[in-house]
DNA sequence: CCGTAAACGAGACGGTACGTCGAGTCTTTGA
DNA sequence: TCAAAGACTCGACGTACCGTCTCGTTTACGG
């Protein structure tokens, strides 16, 4: 439950916060972004399509942006809460990266995703506050579960000791997310795979 | 020198076109950025501090995003006419790209050059159009430099071979613009030595 | 009191209206009228002087001369409030309309009167929504006081039985608003009377 | 033929003016404003249309209006050239001033001639320097033509000795452009005939 | 008959105002 | 007493024309 950023003017009661309003705001903002994309989703529409004063939205958010954010949190929260423990181990290193990072290529491929999730990181970018909300809250949990995969197979004897798995993990995450983001070049599996091979041997054994 | 993207409505012509105009509005545009950021950056205050009407603004360009990116690309052509000779090659391919990525992340926590990169790279992730030419133009060039250092390494044995040096690059470029664009983690000239030692390993000789 | 002319997308909640602005925009916009003229009065420039958005005129009116009408009736019901009691009489005809021609012709050749009204006069020959309002709202009124006052006349013997007074009325009106408007002739107190003099004769018992 | 208004600086050359771009800015001006309505009739719409550059329109013309004036008046030059011998003399003052103001109905209820004229009329209420020359050229011939035939009918006896022409006729022309102009009633017939039977009276022989 | 100066078409330019949109604030009203 | 509704000020948008100013390109005259 994202609680508003500390001590603004007249902070609002948050427990008598309409739980109806928050929900509507989510799926009206949601609808809106995957409708006409995120330049053209404002905050009055957002309002208008959840039947809300635009002073609620104001109340409880400071940028549509913070919005969306918490839409997605909300979104990501509802998924995540059966799944999402944590990366295959099937004590092939490789295999198991391989597949974690074909199933990324999918999804930054699949539309549906991409969308606001370019347009959350490219607000990010460019609004600080906004940037670190999104990567403690959705970013960093995910890279922590690189984290624990890698030193598992660094206690496995299949990284090399020595080898800091937060900074492994972004030899990994790093070059897809730069094609992604960039559109350098098209996000494949081949690529995926490619990645794998080369940036394991980096932080393999010698 | 850029040409406009052709097939408009009624292009005007270019033959015609005002180069003292051309000039105070990319001197304006960058200032502007410079001083208030781009998101404070409006068209309307290119043209008043440029001397010019907003529609020799409109008639050239279709969006700030656009004009902030010639302007970028004019200063690039003006700075890279003497340098730009390439990455250097003295043999030692780890200590070149530790050198060129100490560059990298110096420029990157500049804030004259972090706020308007910034700005526009976060437009070309959401903007198509732009990226293209954002990548085409002063990305991908560079990127270049890091293949002809690639290869001229393989060559020279010091790359497995069989490696794609256009991948190979991003194992190095990738993760650093991960951190600088997403603020995951501070950009330091440790970091960037540590990034070549993992990931020259990945693609060094067996 | 100027209701919008209803069955506009959106008609807006005419009870919410701020009476602030409301002055505040007739108050500028008649000393803009005054001051600059009527052509070079803008809508922009009524709602920076009345220190109001552009949107507040255009949310209750289509159009500048609009404005100016709804200006003017105020400022006419103002002053008409106690006064306005009718034409005067006296009993003799052709002094009563004398002394009102006059009093119309030193009007007409007033410039804080001549300037707006000429504007507005002009704009409503154009536009004829707004000429209707002006008509019904401004101009048929003060001929209905010379429908009284020769009906009157009639009654007591002065007018020819049978002569329609809304007609008869031009013939004094009609002529003087033509040199006004057209600029023709000079617009004088003898020329007022002439006119008296003819008219009158045109319309008296046989 | 139009003479430009004297000692501006650089007069051009008349003798070496383009009759053909003179006669298609007429056109154009005169098709424009019957298709749009003169306040949608713009200068570059009219060099456009006559396929000819703005500048030859603001080089000969200073203002819109003025080109309307003008492409009117070669209109109503070429429209006169034939007929306009003056008002009908049949000796029956009455019947004629009746045909007259019968056929001037005609005419103001005709759009084609309503729409320009009244368009000019209102910018000449408003410009004094185009309500002059909109007066000498178009009006006051026509005018003088009233003032012909009642001079006519004063040395005849059907008029009474020193009654002002001039004066006079405004008792027919002003009634009827009132209602023209400001649209209080219907322009009908019997209206010019109710007009004539009025005001006939008041300059009658006693 | 030819060179030259003008008027010409085209249209880019600096401006001004347009009418619209949305941001963020403030006020009224009904549940 | 909160929240819906929405009017408010403000600022920027992108467009339309204004009137001025080059640009070549005709065109017609005067040598």
């Amino acid at each position: 439950m994202p609680e508003p950023q500390a001590a603004s003017p007249r902070t609002p009661d948050a427990t008598r916060r309409s739980e109806r309003s928050r929900r509507a705001i989510f799926d009206a903002a949601l609808a809106l972004v995957g409708e006409a994309g995120y330049a053209r989703t404002t905050i009055e529409g957002i309002a208008a399509r959840a039947g809300v004063g635009k002073q609620t939205i104001y109340r409880w958010w400071p940028s549509k942006a913070a919005v969306l954010l918490d839409a997605f949190l909300d979104l990501a929260g509802q998924a995540g809460e059966e799944g999402a423990g944590g990366l295959p181990d099937t004590g092939d290193l490789a295999a198991d990266l391989k597949l974690v990072l074909r199933a990324t290529v999918d999804e930054l491929n699949d539309p549906r995703f991409d969308v606001p999730t370019r347009a959350l990181t490219a607000e990010g970018v460019v609004d600080p506050d906004l940037g670190a909300r999104f990567v403690e809250r959705l970013l960093e949990p995910q890279l922590q579960l690189y984290v624990e995969r890698l030193t598992a197979a660094q206690e496995a004897g299949h990284v090399r000791p020595g080898v800091d798995p937060r900074i492994a993990l972004e030899l990994f995450v790093g070059p897809l997310t730069h094609r992604w983001l960039l559109r350098t070049r098209p996000l494949t599996h081949a690529y995926a795979d490619e990645l794998v091979e080369y940036a394991l041997h980096g932080i393999a054994p010698r």
